[in-house]
DNA sequence: GTTTAATCCCATAAAATATATAGGGTTATA
DNA sequence: TATAACCCTATATATTTTATGGGATTAAAC
């Protein structure tokens, strides 16, 4: 399941996606859109900045815009973000990959299973981009 | 990402299909092959037996064995009995379904794309059944 | 029948994570 | 200088996950 902050990040990006080219749209309109804590989604875009989704303007009349067109930005970088791995086990995480420490990667059965899952869902949050989502 | 529950119940699940139709299997067992708490998998195994993936013998000479053959029990059928839905939203879950009260289905780009994500999931996860663990 | 070995059940403790808020700092424009 | 925006860190609150505890019940073996 997709935490509010993915949800919430979303829903904003779905703004920042809409205004492409428009300059930088600031939190408060964004929360017109979408009712939602502006706290709470600073801290969400502040996360997507420092991660080069987003860049920002400081000062009036700054807010956020995307760092690429909607295009190039898939769900999948969102996600890890934001969530961290897609796949369903860190043992078979590409980007957040950690050793199982209580059971053995070769005889797991499991494993092989949900890089499955992880793969058949890659394929979708990756070829999927904020473009699909206007 | 699954819960340590669901990562148990697939481990203990693994001896018990090993075991098909050699009589139940004990916990005392299970946890010598995959050392745990026994008391929590005592919860998970309770679980599985009242949706019907277990039955269960008490007594001497008890425990607990599969209530079908190993290829009949898929993955999503067990995650969903340990935690909850397989869709990133509730609101385009098939078995857990529930409204989004603050954004319109209708009009929201983003459960169509994760409906997309279920189905993939779905894929492998109705698939594969507890006999590809083994 | 008594002992033993097992599941059953419910409550709750402990830990971790997710969600949200608070308060001030910095920057840029008018 | 006032205003409107982002920046940053800390912390509070709520929820969920993980784990434990203490018996009750059942059935086989002796």
């Amino acid at each position: 399941m997709l935490s509010k902050k993915a949800q919430y990040a979303f829903r904003a990006l779905t703004s920042l996606a809409r205004n492409e080219g428009k300059g930088p749209l600031p939190i408060s309109h964004i929360v017109k859109e979408h009712p939602m804590s502006v706290k709470f989604l600073e801290t969400i875009l502040l996360e997507l900045r420092k991660s080069d989704i987003l860049c920002s303007k400081k000062g009036k009349g700054g807010g956020y815009f995307l760092m690429s067109p909607p295009e190039k930005i898939n769900l999948a970088q969102v996600i890890r973000i934001l969530d961290g791995p897609i796949a369903p086990l860190k043992c078979v995480s590409l980007n957040f990959y950690e050793r199982c420490d209580d059971c053995n990667e070769v005889s797991c059965g499991l494993n092989k299973l949900m890089a499955e899952v992880r793969d058949a869902n890659l394929q979708v949050l990756e070829k999927r981009t904020l473009r699909d989502l206007i």
